[in-house]
RNA sequence: GGGCUGUUGGCGCAGUUGGCUAGCGCGUCUCCUCGACAUGGAGAAGGUCACAGGUUCGAGCCCUGUACAGCCCACCA
């Protein structure tokens, strides 16, 4: 492996020469596994399972550098750091990408690859399956090109069988505690193909229609109640204004009709109320009152409805048909507790023709619907105006047919019950997001709590495992073998051989009555069954007996699957074995952060807490929970109860951080449906992995999203000249490393560490300011701002290590003297290696094994393994404050003499002679006793003055740290000695303007800090001083 | 429509509780191949911190408003 580097080391890195090696390496010895019984505190992360879909771009590589970079420095510093990898099954977007391949490869849809629907159903998972194999292999192949430290022991898939135990679990768990319900709601019909369709798989196309306003008649009568209260979701719109406050127009003027205008008029058939706004005086009398609906005469009730209703637009009047709209739908929603709630009436069959709730139109497609609806509406003389419109109407991409709103029922999750603890553990702290301002959309997103839809019709997912079966009647259903009701737990049950196969509800024959918990009387209704977890724990393979028993008293199984988001959900803990007790689960869970884009926290991180809370909480954290709801009734309650334990909350984590989203060049985001997604092994390619991290983890500041513009390069690979920032540091560190080596003493080991004595100033220095360097890196990665943590490293390696130190000790390296300062070199490349690891893991661990090869006493050491990976963190050496205040003088009197010499055009290889009148004995005892260092930086031969002494002849002169005269003989030039003593005199006069103006305020002279003061009259002096001497 | 973010030298970005002459990378200009590195070294030029008010002794930073750019979510009868 790297190890076996050659002696000579090349002058430039070359990443690819090591990278597969390496973390071939680090496979073969099992450096990223895990075990419960390592040693260590647990540290854990979840990887967010990227989908199958297609390839990773830039946007996973930075997420999962991150992650990367957290893991190896917990592993380094002794923790038992875990790092779960997985795939995503992505539902909805897999299976359309598949279903594209065919249609395009075989010109088949997903119905006719077999002969039966339920073998072409087969047919399709096994090609998805394949697909999955595919594309799962490629991401993995790509997280292991970015050098990910996964425990790849430990890989998941959100389909395999220990996602589908945790799935079949918690479904079980909701259902039984009935927070799983059926329920209807709006779907994207495709009435050819007659199955719902996801948004991504519409798109719009501009229909050139009319817009048709048709008069409806008011009515006096009221429907029921008084018309309840205004809707509104605006917080502006005054719930203290009453409709009734509003001074109406006389009732001699108030119209009989009101005008509605649509561009579906058949769909009035539907209609179940006008909405009208509460402030609108033309119509607020109204509200309360009724319509009467055209053709058919049906009264329905004029409501307020502020959200759905400007009043500014049209004539302020919007026909309300819930089955069919979107908008309307979530007006009838809005309504629903309400007193003024409104009726629900579905139109459509599956095939797209009107049902029986169309009267005398049932039958009909469509337009012909609406040409009949139209046609009869003119001779009613209920047509007020036809103009023409235009409007977009959503296409199914399969089929190109228009897609319908169409309501039907679907599997939810209750939500108010799971949201209220998940809200409560932001709110209160438990959980911390980074930055701190996205906590915001996940409190707002779950505090509307909306019912979460959990069934797709589709056929890549977790099968719901339901049953349902049709009874006419309750003798039917008595008549059923094993069936009974539980008395106790108030649900049915079925019976098998060996005990209970399943329990469930019925439903009612009254749809909008939704799944209860009622026994079955007269009609007709549908039982509702799940098979217990514990006794069906999937439903592959060994449950199929079961699952035959509940099928062979005539149950069949719900088609649909869940929505992806419910597997993603049970993440933090399926992966780790749940809803078995692993080791694993009990060491690693909660995790210890999770590392995620914003753009799914709620679809996400939301439900990951509330899953994680529902299935891991125990009986404690729901204690805590319920005294936290009332804080002001216990009186005892003591501080300390408030902050909640993670373990018994059975939160999956305390740490959310988010990461920047990478746009593309032009502000676009990043996908692989745009097709502009940047595969990251393209730029490992150009520029390595760890130049691609290092980038990545400089632009992970705490902005919401970053652009990437990227470029073609000759060989048609996306790249960009932004990961040259981390390819240039890369190349940095392996040749001041090569420099290092190149002088090691022959066949020798080094000598110890020296003490403190034995070591000059700039060797204190560099190790103060590594010192320095390593707790800011430390703080930074703790708050998850790695761009500072990589800032921190860039700086102090390129500019203190490698410009200043390394300068300073490269003359003395091959005298016995210069060996104090090669030790001292040396251990502090070791700490930064350490440092540097996690951000770039490839070429640390190649140094990190030629350090090895030439010290191999170095091993013996216990803070050093054989692999940097398995390393402890770096120390934190000591602090030497003398030479982190002297230090920085000298570096001044070197930039200062560098500046004169360029502005003189000196010829760099000149050696200049200079006098240093350095302001006091201890000054000058520094500059002689750092003479060397002085003279090798700035390129000339050193004398020192007494304060005070005379100028030598022909010399120029410049000053520094204020009171430091620095003389420079042997530059010749009047004309540029000239402009520089007149910019510096300009620039003097300047400040000392300002300085004075400042000390004028009386102001700051009487609320400014005393030390602030103090350094402004100092300020002043020097520049006064600077200024006298200039003449 | 709701939420969020950004606006700092030519470009891309830092700037942590307000406090010295606002930093970094790229680019530009001058000079340098002297054995770690030209994916380099030494220096330089370049910014009234989007705009308008306010708070303060003091504002890039805090408050209010405006403009422009963008992201996420919901989408018009």
């Amino acid at each position: 492996m790297s190890t076996e580097l050659p002696t000579d080391l090349p002058k430039t890195y070359d990443p690819a020469a090591i990278e597969a090696a390496t973390y071939k390496t680090w496979l073969d010895e099992k450096c990223f596994h895990a075990e419960p019984t390592d040693a260590g505190e647990p540290y854990s992360i979840v990887i967010p399972p990227p989908n199958v879909t297609g390839a990773l771009h830039l946007g996973h590589a930075i997420n999962n550098t991150l992650q990367d970079i957290l893991i190896r420095k917990a592993r380094m510093e002794g923790k038992n750091a875990l790092w779960i990898p997985g795939l995503d099954h992505a539902g909805i977007a897999t299976q359309a990408v598949v279903e594209k391949t065919i249609k395009e490869k075989e010109g088949k849809d997903r119905y006719s690859l077999a002969e039966t629907p339920e073998k072409s159903r087969e047919e399709l998972v096994r090609r998805i399956w394949k697909w999955k194999q595919q594309y799962g292999d490629r991401i993995i192949g790509q997280l292991q090109r970015l050098g990910c430290s996964c425990d790849w022991d430990r890989q998941r898939f959100t389909l395999d069988e220990q996602c589908a135990k945790a799935v079949r679990e918690t479904f079980f768990k909701l259902f039984k505690d009935g927070l799983v319900f059926r329920g209807k709601r709006l779907v994207n019909w495709d009435t050819h193909l007659q199955t719902s369709i996801s948004n991504d798989e519409i798109y719009h196309e501009k229909i050139k229609t009319n817009l048709w306003h048709i008069r409806y008649e008011i009515v006096d009568s009221e429907i029921r109640g008084t018309g309840g209260s205004p809707v509104s979701a605006g917080k502006d719109h005054g719930r203290a204004a009453r409709a009734t406050e509003i001074p109406n127009p006389s009732d001699s003027l108030r119209p009989t009709h009101m005008t509605v205008a649509t561009t579906r008029p058949e769909t009035l058939l539907g209609d179940t109320a006008v909405a009208v706004h509460s402030q609108d005086p033309r119509w607020n009398w109204a509200i309360g009152k009724s319509v009467r609906l055209p053709l058919i005469g049906r009264l329905i009730p004029i409501i307020a409805d502020d959200t759905l209703v400007d009043p500014t637009f049209g004539s302020g009047v919007v026909k309300v048909t819930p089955a069919h709209d979107p908008n309307d739908y979530a007006v009838w929603e809005r309504h629903r507790n309400l007193p003024d709630a409104i009726e629900i009436i579905n139109l459509l069959n599956p095939n797209g023709t009107l049902n029986e709730n169309a009267g005398p139109y049932a039958g009909l497609y469509r337009n012909k619907s609406r040409e009949k609806v139209v046609a009869d509406l003119e001779a009613a003389g209920l047509l007020a105006k036809v103009e023409p419109y235009e409007t977009e109407v959503g296409h199914s991409d399969r089929s190109k047919t228009p897609v319908e709103p169409y309501l039907s029922d679907q599997w939810f999750v209750k939500m108010a019950p799971l949201a209220e603890p998940a809200l409560e553990v932001v709110r209160d702290g438990t959980i911390k997001f980074f930055p701190e301002r996205h906590a915001q959309q996940y409190l707002s997103w779950l505090g509307e709590k909306r019912d979460w839809p959990i069934s797709r019709q589709l056929w890549w997912g977790h099968r719901i495992p339901v049953w349902k079966k049709h009874f006419d009647s309750k003798r039917e259903f008595w008549g059923t073998p094993g069936s009974y009701q539980d008395e106790v737990n108030d649900w049915l049950s079925l019976l098998g051989n060996e005990g209970i196969i399943a329990v469930g509800y019925v439903h009612d024959a009254d749809a909008s009555k939704g799944l209860q918990r009622i026994y079955p009387d007269k009609g007709g209704f549908t039982a509702y069954v799940c098979p217990p977890s514990d006794i069906v724990p999937t439903l592959t393979d060994t449950q199929v007996e079961l699952v035959a028993l509940i099928e062979g008293e005539g149950f069949t199984q719900d088609p649909d699957v869940l929505d992806t988001w419910f597997s993603s959900a049970l993440w933090p803990f399926s992966t780790l074995g749940w809803p078995e007790s692993t080791p694993a689960l009990a060491k690693w869970y909660p995790t210890s952060v999770l590392l995620t884009g914003r753009d799914i926290i709620t679809l996400w991180v939301a439900r990951m807490v509330m899953m994680g809370m529902y299935n891991l909480g125990n009986a404690e954290g729901r204690m805590q929970n319920a005294e936290l709801k009332t804080p002001s009734s216990g009186s005892s309650a003591n501080p300390q109860s408030a902050i909640r334990n993670p373990q018994s909350s059975g939160i999956p984590f305390a740490h959310v951080a988010i990461n920047p989203t990478i746009l593309d060049g032009k502000g676009e985001r990043m996908s692989k449906s745009k097709g502009n997604g940047v595969d990251p092994v393209d730029i490992i390619d150009t520029h390595g992995a760890d130049a691609l991290r290092f980038t990545l983890a400089t632009m992970a500041t705490e902005t919401q999203d970053v652009r990437m513009p990227v470029k073609k390069d000759s060989q048609g690979r996306n790249t960009s000249d932004k990961f040259d920032l981390g390819r240039n540091f890369c190349n940095k560190l392996w040749n001041a490393s090569r420099f290092l080596f190149s002088n090691w003493p022959a066949g020798a080991a080094l000598p110890a560490y020296p003490e403190k004595e034995a070591m000059s100033l700039a060797d204190r220095w560099i190790v103060t300011r590594f010192a320095r360097t390593l707790a800011d890196a430390n703080a930074a990665i703790a708050s998850y701002r790695f761009d500072l943590y990589a800032k921190a490293c860039y700086d102090f390696f390129w500019g203190d290590f490698c410009d200043w130190y390394l300068e300073i000790i490269k003359p003395t390296l091959k005298t016995p003297a210069g060996l104090t300062s090669l030790v001292v070199a040396v251990d502090v490349l070791d700490g930064v290696l350490r440092l540097l690891h996690p951000v770039t893991p490839f070429i640390t661990e190649a140094i990190w094994g030629k350090l090895n090869e030439l010290d191999p006493a170095r091993l013996t050491c216990k803070r050093v393994s054989k692999r940097l990976c398995k390393s402890d963190w770096a120390r934190t050496p000591p602090i030497d404050e003398e030479s982190e205040h002297v230090f920085p003088r000298l570096q001044a009197i070197i930039g200062a003499i560098r500046n004169v010499r360029n502005d003189h055009k000196a010829d760099p290889r000149k050696v200049l002679a200079v006098a240093i009148a350095a302001p006091g004995e201890a000054a000058t005892r520094v500059a002689e006793a750092n003479r060397g260092l002085i003279e090798g930086l700035a390129t000339c031969t050193l004398r020192t003055l007494a304060p005070g002494a005379a100028p030598p002849a022909e010399s120029v002169r410049v000053t520094v740290n204020d009171d430091c005269d620095i003389y420079i003989e042997g530059l010749i030039d009047p004309e540029a000695e000239k402009l520089r003593a007149v910019k510096l005199r300009e620039e003097k006069t300047k400040l000392i303007a300002a300085l004075k103006g400042r000390l004028a305020n009386e102001g700051y002279v009487a609320k400014a800090p005393p030390k602030l003061i103090q350094e402004t009259r100092d300020q002043l002096a020097a520049a006064e001083a600077e200024l006298a001497k200039l003449g």
